[in-house]
DNA sequence: TTCGATTTGTTCGTATGTATT
DNA sequence: TAATACATACGAACAAATCGA
């Protein structure tokens, strides 16, 4: 009897001093979802098969896919399967968005208020890297970019001004079209499209006064004080995919975040 | 023979519908730190005496304590113990302050420059609780509070202009003395002085132009803009314990998140 | 509707490795 | 070196969710 082929891509774990094993598999399980050989929700073996095919026990599988599940890579469904992270569903819609309004009382509030911004295109063009867009998507300076921006409204008002670059190299084949008929949110799209999923990101926010440009596009005074958030999106290995400018009116809105634990 | 006194405080689970046995198991853990019996950095006994004392095995403790873990309310060191977390150790310093230099190339970096800041109080007085910190610090109004005004500064310069208000009967014996001579930060003040564990903390930001007092603390122009960050900090069960608005300087500092996942 | 097959979730027990004192 | 405590790994059994026959 010949062995059954190999229709999953897994391969044996290497003895050897390369930390635990379940590290080991995790790191198995990484390089075959960032391989491409199982999409973006795609479902993979079961955990028996996985641990047939590293030739560990079931227990290290699990405990492989539960740092995976935690950093949002794998997905888990008790009576289902392991799946690919698909990140254009409700639970990752506001990973990234934590624009909220504000009222008197929303401080003391546990739960926040979430409402999904509606997504008006402003702009995209292609274009040559600059210093700053260089240094952010750890490309050259010159080398091919496309920029878009986009106004972001609540409850119908503008309240964000977005400002976005990605090389044109790791967002083969992305045109206006496709980016205006998408049908989820942008990062769904880079997913979807592009197999890029966003996994993480590095925000830094400042104060500002609103300049020309974004004072039109918000319908506010030139000079108001505004908030300035400066964000490198990563995928897998801290790689960053994009760099993105938002300038928010905060007049009737907040920056929302949450420190530390989770769960 | 008479069974042995519990001097560890732990109950036997209690059988029925509540769950999974490891996470009743984490809410009896978490039952025994919040009463005190075992205090910030103390001992906890080993994991074979947990799982005698709780009645089950060995591994469904691990599985309840791997989540305290992650939570920051304990802290495992392999050959040692298991600890009650301290949080006036380095590594949660940086847990709740997130303000870094910024410089042309500061955003694509990896790892943050951090500094802690010096902290200089600008005034500790008792009070009434307005509207605003009676909501957000979950009393009424008109409940005694203490208010403390603090000019955080990095590298000799001022950065931070803080303002925090605290129920006064909950902080019981905190005065301007101790508050002043504390030998480490403030969130451990609270932990060591007042029993109080932060934990986590919501915070919202929006930009606004400098208020006259604000100028005068950092030094800048009245109307500039800067950020402000409204911090309500919560201990177990998501209590309240402080209301803070801190007001930055963000013409040579950033405030920085990091969203989603990690470890 | 019921049943059975499949898959993940939970719990147990045991053995061995590694860090600390 | 020995004792202690956490870390890793394995395997087994049963529970719970899912889905289709």
């Amino acid at each position: 009897m010949s062995p059954p082929p190999v229709s999953h891509g897994l391969q044996a774990l290497a003895s050897g001093p390369f930390g635990p094993l379940y590290r080991q598999a995790k790191r198995e399980l990484q390089r075959v979802v960032e391989s491409g050989r199982y999409g973006p929700g795609a479902t993979l073996p079961n955990e028996s098969v996985i641990a047939a095919a590293l030739g560990v026990s079931i227990g290290t599988v699990r405990k492989a896919v539960d740092e995976l599940v935690h950093e949002h890579v794998l997905v888990r469904r008790q009576g289902k399967g392991t799946y690919v992270a698909l990140h254009n569903d409700d639970r990752f819609l506001f990973q990234f968005f934590h624009v909220e309004p504000r009222d008197e009382f929303t401080e003391a509030q546990e739960r926040p208020v979430r409402e999904y911004p509606q997504v008006q295109c402003m702009g995209f063009v292609r274009g040559r890297a600059d210093e700053a867009e260089a240094a952010a998507l750890r490309i050259k300076p010159g080398d091919p970019v496309a920029r878009i921006a986009n106004r972001l409204s609540l409850a119908g008002r503008p309240v964000v001004h977005d400002r976005l670059a990605v090389a044109a190299q790791t967002f083969r084949g992305l045109n206006e079209k496709r980016f205006l008929e998408r049908p989820s949110t942008i990062y769904g799209l880079y997913q979807s499209d592009h197999g890029i999923t966003v996994l993480r990101a590095r925000e830094r926010a400042r104060a500002a006064a609103a300049s020309p440009e974004t004072a039109r596009i918000l319908g506010v005074p030139v000079g108001l004080p505004v908030l300035e958030v400066h964000r490198i999106a990563l995928t897998f290995g801290d790689k960053p995919v994009e760099y993105r400018i938002s300038t928010i009116n905060t007049a009737m809105h907040d920056y929302v975040s949450i420190l530390s634990k989770q769960r």
